[in-house]
RNA sequence: GCCGGUGUGGCGGAAUGGCAGACGCGGAGCACUCAAAAUGCUCUGCCUUCACGGGCGUGUGGGUUCGAGUCCCACCACCGGCACCA
């Protein structure tokens, strides 16, 4: 194949190398997605893609994730939207400071570097991004504003700082957040995170916790169902009861929160979390054998890794404080202990122990040898309950109390009413919610992200930087020691770091942690609206007309990280004001991975597919047809699986429509041929209903059904000069633009247009086109298909009875049986049973 | 343990409660060709029949219905998320 021969309109052979060569020029010049939207009338959409991280070039998942989201952006545009969708570049993180240090290099140079070498493969892919308002997360420009949210989020209370135990990578020599420890082990890099004991900036997520939950009902049906499930598993909201327990030679009383306040009579122990302040001193108030045995515990718990603290099926340990609690109702003494199952940053930091009920508890009490008490037996007496003691399976279901004073016989939805109340009256206890959720620890220990904007002054503390005196720049990486040693690498930076406290006017130092890059990344896609704006992060107007996104497109991976926090930030700025909405992604698609031989890609597998190679094998049309049509958008893809291949001959049989249609434009459809008009118009009136449900592979297969009729038509029907020949090349290269734009624009010239057909509107179906003269009615006896009949589509039920009765195959069927009854659904079916 | 999801040909996958397997991959045969590639055409769920046809068939077992891949109940298998969260 030569490309020389083929780089002109008048090609006998698809070619997608020399067409790709001949449009990407005139779409240079014709910026045909930049949204102006000045004096646009139109309904407005925003589609965006979850942005990238510029490691490296593309890869396979980006060729997915973009390709489709692109699909609807261009679909929605050939709707009659203006539609924005942009493209940005979340550019500083952990592996550009990495990569760096390995190469000695400046991780801005990596960085930057990288972003070339996918804005030259973006360009060929062909999205259809407005480019000029393209962002990048290191520009000064741009963080600056993540600074800016820092201080407002610090005057509302809702940026702070605290001593804590910390997440710590060993290995990347930083702190982590909570959604970044996957199973204990750094989401980065593999390692076994560790506790730390440092003084941190959060952010206060916590207290937006409940809208957090409660705000998913409004994305019900919008976002995959899955996300929504995690969103409400990572808050973990749980409700109650807080129950308040005297404890003996103390004077304030100890409250410990349970979901279970119906169990509050099997209570026969408290466990306190060893690593809690409440614990350190029960048992220094103890004796000194206790506290010995205590201090040796406790060591022993801070030692261990999360992984092996929190597996499931070891043994319970704990030690007795020699301290007793006092129950709130019957006034028993209950034993105190310190157990590390129990963990000191969730509820109060200690429980009630009630083994007959709770699995943990009871693993507790056997293995220490302390009473079991049931308090609720399913059908309300003991006579026939297991006792959990003997069997070591808590009763954890329903049932009726026993063994608890007057509460007897209630249920336990009555009894945690019931018992809440009681508690309420004796001043012992209330409703409570727990959540599962804990602040956002922003701080990271690292050169490659935004300064937290803040100076420490010996005399005035902690300083907001004025906003005047927005940006704190990040300082050049040139001359700082950017390994990982647990201290970030500006503090090394002294000219950077040193300066006058805004306050009082003395010396004072910067702070020298950097802001996760999650911040950057929670509202980015607000920047999109007003991306060259020096005066404010973004333009409130401007977000009115677009924002929210109406469509998000990207990878399960963040459907707790970044979605979480998006979330977060956007009813932060709502309750601002700068927004007028709560949720920031209205609708969510979650495209899934592509995989090779059914495992994830990699090198060390040595199953890589590289993006690269594809678009030089089969061009940018044949990839995105490629991972269109593979199947469901949310399902992995096997490459393994799908044909390269296939589409490339689809999309050279669509082009060779358009390169053998024989008439002009502008001919009066019309008169064209009605049975491939009828195909035309069908077609048209249900793949925007396909597209819009993301059922990309399916509306793919309808428009390849369209192309190999046409091309039945051509060749043995009415010819390739029939006016209905036109309608249905122009019709695939309309609706093709939606998946592989490069063949649609040239099938568009083919067929006598100027570009782009990408502004070429999807045509409306004409309903007199839709009805059919005849349709095939089935017969059914007893259920199965005996007969077939072609009929009127506005035959009467009993004109359809009379025929399918008169079926000679149906007849048989039915044979001397006796006919009990027929239903007629015309002009469909009709369904005939018989006594059997 | 809790939550969510998925089970359809050799494979990827279609199917508002109404013809299961659209579309494609792979396979077989044929045409064109000296030949091959490319392209085009025909066939392709399993069993049975020369054929017309018939039987079976959407993870398993029940149920609702004239009619179930689709709805209901129970179960099995696999995938994903959360998890000593009280």
């Amino acid at each position: 194949m030569s490309h020389e021969q083929t780089a002109h309109a008048t090609a006998e052979k698809y070619d997608f190398a020399a067409i790709q060569e001949k449009w990407l020029p005139v779409w240079d010049a014709l910026k045909p997605f930049a949204t102006d939207d000045a004096t646009d009338e139109r309904p407005r959409k925003y589609v965006l893609d979850m942005f990238s991280y510029p490691s490296g070039d593309l890869h396979m998942g980006h060729a997915e994730a973009f390709g489709l989201c692109d699909v609807l952006a261009r679909y929605w545009r050939q709707r009659g939207y203006n539609v924005l969708h942009p493209v940005g570049w979340d550019s500083f993180g952990l592996p550009a400071e990495n990569a760096a240090i390995k190469r000695g290099a400046d991780p801005r140079d990596w960085t930057y570097g990288n972003i070339e070498q996918q804005k030259a493969s973006f360009r060929v892919y062909a999205p259809s991004f407005d480019w000029s308002r393209e962002i990048h997360t290191s520009d000064p420009e741009y963080y600056q504003w993540n600074q800016w949210l820092f201080l407002k989020l610090y005057e509302k209370g809702l940026a702070y700082r605290k001593a804590s135990p910390v997440n710590w990578c060993p290995n990347d020599q930083t702190v982590l957040a909570n959604e970044q420890v996957v199973d204990g082990m750094c989401e980065r890099c593999g390692a076994v995170v560790t506790k730390r004991n440092l003084t941190q900036w959060y952010f206060r997520i916590t207290a937006y916790a409940d809208r957090l939950v409660d705000d998913l009902t409004q994305l019900e049906g919008a976002w995959p169902a899955k996300v929504l499930s995690m969103q409400r598993n990572w808050v973990g909201r749980s409700t109650g009861a807080d129950v308040v327990f005297g404890i003996e030679g103390r004077d304030e009383p100890v409250t410990v929160y349970t979901t279970r306040p119906d169990t509050l009579f099997g209570v026969t122990y408290m466990a306190v979390a060893p690593d809690s302040a409440l614990a350190a001193e029960l048992a220094a108030g103890a004796t000194s054998a206790v506290q010995t045995e205590f201090a040796a515990y406790l060591e022993k718990t801070k030692t261990e890794s999360d992984i092996d603290r929190q597996s499931t099926d070891r043994e319970k340990t704990g030690v007795f404080l020699d301290r007793y609690a006092t129950h709130p109702l019957t006034g028993d003494r209950i034993p105190i202990w310190a157990a590390d199952y129990v963990l000191a940053d969730y509820g109060h930091g200690a429980v009630m122990g009630v083994p007959a009920h709770d699995q943990r508890d009871l693993d507790f009490a056997r293995a220490l040898d302390l009473p079991v008490r049931v308090v609720v037996a399913p059908d309300g007496t003991l006579t026939d309950v297991d006792d959990p003691a003997e069997t070591g399976t808590a009763l954890s279901g329903d049932g009726l109390l026993v063994n608890s004073g007057t509460f007897d016989g209630l249920s336990k939805d009555e009894a945690i009413d019931a018992l809440t109340t009681a508690l309420g009256e004796a001043g012992a206890g209330e409703t409570a919610t727990n959540y599962r959720l804990r602040d956002w620890l922003i701080s990271r220990q690292r050169y490659w992200g935004t300064p937290i904007p803040i100076i420490h002054c010996d005399s005035c503390g902690e300083v907001p930087v004025p906003e005047s005196q927005l940006p704190v720049k990040l300082p050049a990486a040139e001359g700082l020691d950017l390994r990982p040693k647990g201290t970030s690498p500006l503090g090394g930076a002294d000219d950077w770091a040193t300066v006058d406290c805004p306050s009082c006017g003395g010396s004072a130092r910067r702070d020298s942690d950097t802001m996760d890059t999650f911040v950057d990344s929670s509202w980015y896609f607000l920047r999109f609206l007003s991306p060259n704006s020096d005066e404010v992060a973004f333009d409130v107007a401007e977000a009115k007309k677009w924002a929210p996104v109406d469509q998000y497109v990207g990878g399960v991976e963040h459907a707790i990280l970044h979605l979480l926090y998006a979330r977060f930030m956007t009813k932060v700025l709502h309750d601002y004001g700068y927004v007028d909405f709560e949720e920031p992604f209205t609708a969510l698609l979650n495209q899934g991975m592509v995989l090779m031989d059914g495992q994830k890609m990699s090198k060390s597998v040595g199953n890589l597919v590289e993006f690269a190679d594809q678009m030089h094998s089969y061009g940018a049309d044949a990839l995105r047809v490629t991972l269109a049509f593979a199947g469901p958008p949310e399902d992995d893809i096997d490459w393994a699986d799908v044909s390269p291949t296939g589409s490339t001959k689809f999309l050279a049989r669509a082009w060779r429509i358009a390169h053998d249609v024989s008439s002009g434009p502008g001919i009066d459809v019309s008169t064209g041929d009605t049975a491939l008009r009828k195909l035309v118009h069908h077609f048209l009136a249900d793949v925007p209903d396909l597209i819009e449900s993301y059922k990309f592979n399916v509306a793919v297969a309808r428009l390849m059904e369209l192309v190999n009729v046409t091309r039945k038509a051509i060749d043995k029907g009415p010819g390739a000069a029939d006016a209905a020949v036109r309608e249905a090349a122009e019709t695939i290269a309309v609706a093709l633009n939606v998946f592989a734009p490069y063949t649609a624009e040239d099938m568009w010239e083919l067929l006598g247009y100027e570009p782009t057909v990408a502004h070429v509107e999807w045509r409306q179906a004409e309903p007199a086109l839709l009805v059919e003269d005849e349709v095939t009615a089935v017969v059914q006896v007893n259920g199965k298909v005996r007969g077939r009949l072609q009929v009127s589509p506005s035959i009467m039920p009993d004109e359809l009875e009379r025929l399918a009765r008169g079926d000679a195959n149906v007849q048989r069927a039915i044979g001397e049986a006796e006919i009990t009854n027929v239903i007629v659904r015309a002009p469909k079916i009709v369904s005939i049973a018989t006594a059997r």
